[in-house]
Parts: structure tokens; C-alpha cells; sequence
DNA sequence: CGGGTGAATGTGACCGGTCACATTCGGCGT
DNA sequence: ACGCCGAATGTGACCGGTCACATTCACCCG
């Protein structure tokens, strides 16, 4: 028996009669024998792995998607590594792709939610194997395979469910992910002019909580602000706490929506509405759409309505 | 020059006369030249990177961990590899343990804050390179380098400081990671002894919210509990909840305390009292424990107060 | 029953480094 | 100027698989 049939089995080549098949697996376990990653990259160029390219690995958003990612390599029998782009800054990036150069690297998933992301995503050479978990709509002039979750319907549901409640308007807090024509923007945007709302100017937050409590008080001190559509749920903390800081009362006074439906938020008080975002099956779809496996449907991001939201009262006791 | 004199200065080995060694970082440099990761593993039997055992990758504390290890093992230039392992299985355990024997593995971090990391890390076999993040105090019967945060002390202030408000006792909802003499518990109880405070039955929760919340419910059913110390932030957050829906005040008739120090605590309404917990200082201590490297000052968990504790009331309105 | 044919298996080189060892170099003592 | 010795460098095998290609096998047909 040669080695080049060992390695025939290993890659269940069809040209093996079964028999000899059967035979190898059974020697392969009585000799406790495991294949050799490192010489298997080595022989072949490609490494039999994944590394996810991330700017982050805490966040909700970020570390879900990762979870998605390493369940769907490990029952594909791939190792995922992990690399983090803290910023945008040109060494990084050049540090980041050279990493990714070499062929031990695999497949590449780089989630591109934000410029590091994009950035890398830019700058990676054409024989490098990506696919990029973007914002909905993809990347302008990146010609790579892109996978989105479309949250523009969801955010344009929360819009209107606000505006159900009798709000005038709803005020929008940016993260940093958001493009001006990002699936969320537009999505509040379009809905707010299908209704004949005003449009409020954006505020912008980042991903840290401080910032986006500020962007709460500035919103909280203006009276007329009744509604508030959140880039995303740890956002919506922070702005809900400005709120409580100014007097102004949750649901009462304000309504919040936020966004990814983080595993607390049902369990807030008052519970946050918020828009489920499946992260995870993200991460999933990434792996298979670069290893070319079984592709999951994703689900459509929708908004869950729970108790943060309410009918705007003219209660003035 | 030989490729041997390239090999030796990228092992940055001494015996390489620092004219020569300039010359091939220049055609390095000039070239282009990335070496390969494969080979490298193949040729030297061990591989340069860390792989990460962990049973989550969304909770804080795991998430916040391996945040740590990446930072750490990126500035050392070494890949880092993640492995999740859900439950503790045999099977699940046998095929991690199988997977981190190939050498390309590299060093190996186990996260042992539940039953499935202790496990991989007990049926790990000797020759793997491993460094454990546990509990506090370690795994009885492991030889291995173990490393962890004490937040004992930090557990027994949070209890002396609810006894100071003037709580009777303080209960405690103990997350999976608890063992019964585990720093959290026994500090707690320690606390209790000292003060001559009854102690309290453990009433035990999961990772996830709902079993925090019908932990939380339960005690709150209970007119006499008036402290609470959670076992981490995300069980405080359904605690609270629970504290809602059964009409009890956070912090006016209930007094809560949590552990972690989430990036929201501070903006929680009530902002939430607790014990940070440096996660990603710990990821950084193991992999210079397991690497050689720089060991960080790991900082004790230490109680920050804010306000989801005051001085319990004798208000009956 | 020989020849032809496609499927199954074997052969040796090769991936890009590292290792153990051989060789050469450079400076010193005399 | 010679020989010596340790330091610096070069040599070839090897890690454990994969690849391209050669060979053998089993079976069918005339």
C-alpha cells in the first residue's frame, strides 16, 4: 500500500475502489494515525483553514459573526485563525496583507463593517482567496465575494412603527460602520420622506460607550426629539441612560429602537425593541460561500417590538 | 549565501555576523521575501502560533480573553488559531484533543471557565504546550501552568460593602464557572462569616439570561432579600429584570452587584456596581506564560461602585 | 485468448523551510 | 609564516504530505 493512496483516501478521491478504501480507514485507526496539517499546506499551497480578519473581537456584532465562522469550519474539519485590524492606518493594513500573503493563511474572511476592514479588503492581492462580510449593499469598486445582511427593510420597519406610535419624527445615532447610504440610513431616510417627516441630521457616535452618550444628551436636550432609532443596541444603552439623566422617561417621553438584538436586550428595562440581526448564520455563509459548502439561508434582519417603544403621550401633568 | 544563513537570520540566530545578517534582511526586503509558515512548522516539528481553546466566543469575559491572546501573540508574530469546544462530551473532547495533537497546532490556551475547557485541559496529553486560564486557585490534580484572576478579595468587599449599606445578608447567584470553593463564593461567604450575616442557599444560573432571570425571580419573590451579588454583569442584567417585573426597586428596595465590569455597566440605568475584571490582561499573561515573553502585572479585580447599590430603607409608603 | 482500454495503484520529485554535520574563514600565538 | 581554534557559513538529508506521471490491474470485445 503507497502513500499516495493514504493520500487518496485522506482527500476522498473518487478513484479508490472501496474495498482498499475501507482498508486504509481501518489501519489509519488502528495506528492512530492523524494527518500532518503543516505538511499538508506545505505539499498542496493551500492551507486547509480560514483566518478571519476582524477589527474587533468583543463586540456583539464581531464575535458572533467569529462564533458563526468557527462552527461552520470546524464540521467542515478546518482550523480558523484569527487576525485583528485595529485601525485603517497604512502600516497596519500592509502588515495585515502580508500576513495574509502567505498561503498558510487559507481562506480569507474579512468583515468589513468598517474602514480597517475595508481597508484590508482593498489592499488584498488578487490570488488571495476572500470573501467579505460587508454592509448590506457590498463595496463600491471591490470586485471580491460579498455577503450582507439587508437590515434597509428592517430599519425602514422601525421607522414606520415609530411613526405608527404618533412621533412627528424619529432622530437617527450613527456607529462608525454607517456610509451615509448604508441599508440603515436609507432605509430611515426613505421611510421618514414616504411619510412626509421631516428628516433629522444624523448624529454620530463610535463604537464606545462615552460617545454615544453624548450623542444621547444632545438629543435628550432637545424637547422635541420623541423618537430615536439607535445604530446598534449598545449604542442605545448609553443613549437610553442620557435620556434617564435628562428626566426624560423611557418609553414614556422617548423611544428608543436599537439594532442587533444583543442575547440581554429582552431582559432590559424597559426590554429593548430592537432589530435581530443573525450574525452568526453571516458568519456561516461566509465559510461557505469561500469553501463552497452547504449555503445557509440568511435570515432577513426584523425589528422585534418590545417595550423601549411607545404611543407618544401629550401628558403634560 | 546559502539558504541555511537566511534561516539562521530569520531565527534570528547568534551566530551570524551582523554585516551578513544586514545584507539579507536587504535582499529580503528587496525580494519581497515572506517565509512560509507551512514549512516552517513541517521543517522545525512546532509551529509558531497559539491556538485558543474556548467554549464561547460571544460572552464577555471569553471574548474579552482572546482579545488578549491575539494582541499579545501579534506583536510576537505568531498566528493565533481558535478552537471551540461547546460542551464537555467525551466525544467533543476527543476530538479536540485529537485536533490540538498535530503539532501545527502550536502552543495551546485553554479557557478552563467551565466544564469543557477543564476537561480538554485534563485529557490533553503531555507533550501538547498548553497554559490554562482558570478559576481562581487552579484545578486540583492538573499539572500544568495555570493562570488566573483572584477576584476573591474583590468578592468579599462587594459583600462587605452591602453590609455596610445595612443589608442583613447578601445573596448570591452563582454563573456555571462556580465551583462551590471558588473565589467568588468563598470570598462572599467568608465575608458573610465574618460579619456574622446568615448565609445564604446559592441560587445557581446559566450563561444564558433566561435561567439569570428565573434565578432572579426567584429571589425576588422572597420579601427578605435585599442584597444581590450576580455572578457576572449579564446575570445581574435578568436579576434586575426580575427585580422589575416583581415591582422591587433597583437600587431602592434591592441592592445588586455584579462581576466583569462590562463595557456598559457604567451606562446602565441604574448604572451598575461591580468588580472589573482585566479579561484581556489575562490573555496576555498567558500567552507570555507559554511563549517567554514579557509577563504584565496582572491587576486585581477590584469593586467599583456606582448605583445599582445604596443603604437599604425602612420606607413603607 | 490476445489486445485494448479505462480504472486503480505505485513511483519519484517537490513544497520551503529546519536539522545535523562538514567545511571554510579569520584572528591569534609563537 | 605556520598552525590552531572557534566562529561563520555551506551541504545534503529530511519533515509529511501532494503532484504529475508511469505502471499495473481487471475486464470487455473481437
Amino acid at each position: 500500500m503507497s502513500h499516495q493512496t493514504v493520500s487518496r483516501v485522506l482527500n476522498n478521491s473518487p478513484k479508490v475502489r472501496p474495498a482498499t478504501r475501507q482498508l486504509v480507514l481501518e489501519a489509519m485507526e488502528r495506528l492512530r494515525y492523524r494527518p500532518n496539517r503543516a505538511a499538508r499546506a506545505l505539499g498542496s499551497g493551500r492551507a486547509g483553514g480560514i483566518t478571519v480578519v476582524t477589527a474587533d473581537t468583543v463586540l456583539y456584532g464581531y464575535a458572533s459573526l467569529l462564533q458563526g465562522v468557527e462552527e461552520a469550519a470546524r464540521v467542515q474539519g478546518l482550523t480558523v485563525g484569527i487576525r485583528v485590524v485595529k485601525s485603517d492606518s497604512a502600516d497596519e493594513i500592509r502588515e495585515t496583507v502580508e500576513y495574509l500573503g502567505d498561503p498558510s493563511a487559507g481562506w480569507v474572511v474579512v468583515v468589513a463593517f468598517d474602514p480597517a476592514g475595508t481597508g484590508v479588503l482593498r489592499a488584498l492581492p488578487e490570488v488571495v482567496p476572500v470573501v467579505a462580510a460587508t454592509e448590506a449593499g457590498g463595496l463600491a469598486g471591490v470586485d471580491r465575494p460579498m455577503i450582507y445582511l439587508d437590515e434597509r427593510e428592517a430599519a425602514a420597519d422601525a421607522t414606520r412603527h415609530l411613526l405608527g406610535l404618533g412621533h412627528a419624527t424619529v432622530h437617527h445615532v450613527a456607529i462608525p460602520s454607517e456610509a451615509p447610504a448604508s441599508a440603515r440610513q436609507s432605509g430611515w431616510r426613505d421611510a421618514l420622506l414616504a411619510a412626509g417627516a421631516a428628516v433629522p441630521e444624523v448624529v454620530s457616535a463610535g463604537w464606545d460607550a462615552r460617545s454615544a452618550h453624548e450623542a444621547g444628551r444632545r438629543l435628550a436636550a432637545d424637547p422635541s426629539v420623541t423618537a430615536i432609532l439607535c445604530g446598534n443596541d449598545d449604542t442605545a444603552l448609553a443613549v437610553r441612560r442620557a435620556l434617564y439623566e435628562a428626566g426624560r422617561d423611557v418609553p414614556g417621553d422617548v423611544s428608543i429602537v436599537g439594532f442587533d438584538d444583543v442575547p440581554g436586550a429582552a431582559y432590559w428595562t424597559p426590554a429593548l425593541t430592537t432589530v435581530r440581526m443573525d450574525f452568526a448564520a453571516l458568519g456561516r455563509a461566509c465559510v461557505a460561500a469561500v469553501v463552497g459548502g452547504e449555503f445557509p439561508a440568511l435570515e432577513a434582519p426584523r425589528l422585534i417590538v418590545r417595550e423601549s417603544t411607545a404611543r407618544v403621550t401629550t401628558r403634560r401633568e
